[in-house]
DNA sequence: TCGCAGCCCTAACGATCGTTAGGCAACCCC
DNA sequence: GGGGTTGCCTAACGATCGTTAGGGCTGCGA
C-alpha cells in the first residue's frame, strides 16, 4: 500500500439495500450524465429533482448533500482504476504484454463509464479537501505502479526509455485522451481504440531492434 | 481554409486602444486563473470584481456579459493554435522535423498559457451554440491539418502509420496532456518536456527500420 | 392489524446569481 | 473651456442557489 490515506471518505452507504439500492444508483448515474454536461456547478438541485422526476428535497432523501452525489460520481471511477486496472500489471506475462493489458482494460473501463470518467477528470475541485486527497491518493497510487512498472521493464531489458517518469504521464496523457473524444458512433468502436493505442504505447517502449547486443539505453538521474 | 466558418464571433473589440487595453488584458487574464482554479460556474461576477478591485458592476464596462469575458479567455488559445502553431507544419524540411517542431511549440504554449489552456479544455461547454461552433472551427481545422500532415508523409514514405486519423487523435491527447499536470516548479521544465514528448511522436512514427527495402505499411481505409 | 421505515411531498430559509439603471470624476481632443 | 469618452461607483431587479423543516403515503415484517 503506497500513499497513507488520510480518512475513510468511501460513500457506500452501510445500510441494507431493502427492495433494491437501484433507486439511488440510477440517481448517481443521472448526475453522472449531467454534470458531464453542464458541469459540476452548472447544474442544480432543482434541474437534477427534474430529470428524476422528483423533488429537489426529495434528493436529501439519497445524499447528505451536493458534494456527496458527485463523490459517488467520481469514486467509481478511481475505486476501479486502483481495484481492477492495477492488478493487471501482475502475473508471468512479459513487461509489455502486462502493459497493453492495462491499456486496453483502462481505455474500455473509459468507454464503459464515459459520463463518470469525464467528471471525475474535471470537477475533482469541487470536492472538499479531504475527499479531494482521497481521490487524488488513488490516482497517485496507480500512476507510481505504472511508474515502477516500467522501470522494472527497463531494468529487465524489455523497454528501451530514457525517462520512466515521464514515459509515465506520457501514457497517462495518451490512455486518458479517448475520454475527452469518444464517441459510441464514431468511426471505431472502444475495442478497437484500445488495441490500437495498446500497440503504440507498446511499440514506444520497443527496444531499437534485436539486433547486435547494444542493449537498451539507461535510465536517467532523476534532475 | 478547411471548416466553412459560420459567424464572426472575434471578440477583440473595434476601437482603438485609446492609452491602453491593458486594464482589458489584466482583467481577461485574471479571470483565466479563477476560472481555471473554480470552474466557470464556479466564479461569480463578484468573486471576479473582488480579486480585481472593483465592482462587479463595473466588469460590464469592459464585457458584454460574463460569456463574453469566457470567450476572451479561450479565444487566445484557439486563435494561436492556428494562427502560430499550425504554420509550423509548413516548409522544406522533413515531415519528422516539420512535426516535431509543431510539437514543441504547441507544448511551449501550454506552458506560457496554462490558466487560458485549462480553461479552453474544460470549460467550452458555458459558451453559446454560435460561439462554440467557431472554437470548435478553429480545432478542427488545426486536428485536419495535423492528420493531412500525416497523410503525406506515409505517402513520402516517412512515417509508418497503420491509422492516420486515429494518430492524428493520439498525438493530440499526447501534447495536450502537460495541460492537465505540468507545473512549473517540477522537476522538468515545460522546454525539457517539449523536447521529449517530440522525440516520442517522431520514434512513434518512425519506420521499422532503414534496412531492406520492405516499405512502410500503408493507409487503413476508413471503417 | 399495527408500526415503522423508505420515499416523496410542499413550503420556505437566507444567500448568491447575472445583469441593468443611472450617476460621478478624470482625462483627451478640439 | 466645452464635449465626449473611459472607468468606476451605488443600488437594486428578479431569478436561482443549496438546504432544512415537517408532513403524508405506501408496503413490508411482526
Amino acid at each position: 500500500m503506497t500513499g497513507s490515506r488520510v480518512m475513510n471518505v468511501d460513500p457506500s452507504d452501510g445500510h441494507r439495500p431493502s427492495r433494491g439500492g437501484t433507486r439511488k444508483a440510477e440517481l448517481v448515474a443521472l448526475a453522472s450524465r449531467m454534470f458531464r454536461e453542464h458541469g459540476y456547478h452548472g447544474v442544480g438541485m432543482r434541474a437534477l429533482a427534474d430529470a428524476a422526476g422528483m423533488q429537489a428535497a426529495s434528493l436529501y432523501h439519497h445524499f447528505r448533500s451536493k458534494e456527496e452525489l458527485l463523490l459517488h460520481t467520481i469514486y467509481v471511477v478511481d475505486r476501479d482504476m486502483v481495484v481492477e486496472q492495477m492488478p493487471l500489471l501482475d502475473g508471468p506475462e512479459s513487461h509489455a504484454e502486462r502493459l497493453a493489458r492495462l491499456v486496453r482494460a483502462h481505455i474500455t473501463h473509459i468507454g464503459a463509464n464515459r459520463d463518470a470518467w469525464l467528471v471525475a477528470g474535471r470537477e475533482l475541485r469541487a470536492l472538499s479537501p479531504d475527499r479531494l486527497e482521497a481521490v487524488q491518493g488513488y490516482r497517485r497510487d496507480y500512476q507510481r505502479r505504472i511508474a515502477r512498472h516500467l522501470a522494472e521493464g527497463v531494468d529487465a531489458g524489455e523497454f528501451d526509455c530514457p525517462d520512466p517518469r515521464l514515459a509515465t504521464l506520457a501514457i497517462l496523457d495518451l490512455i486518458n485522451g479517448p475520454n475527452e473524444w469518444f464517441d459510441p458512433g464514431g468511426r471505431l468502436t472502444i475495442e478497437q481504440i484500445a488495441d490500437r493505442y495498446a500497440e503504440m504505447v507498446v511499440r514506444q517502449l520497443a527496444p531499437p531492434a534485436p539486433t547486435a547486443g547494444g542493449g537498451p539505453t539507461t535510465r536517467d538521474g532523476d534532475t
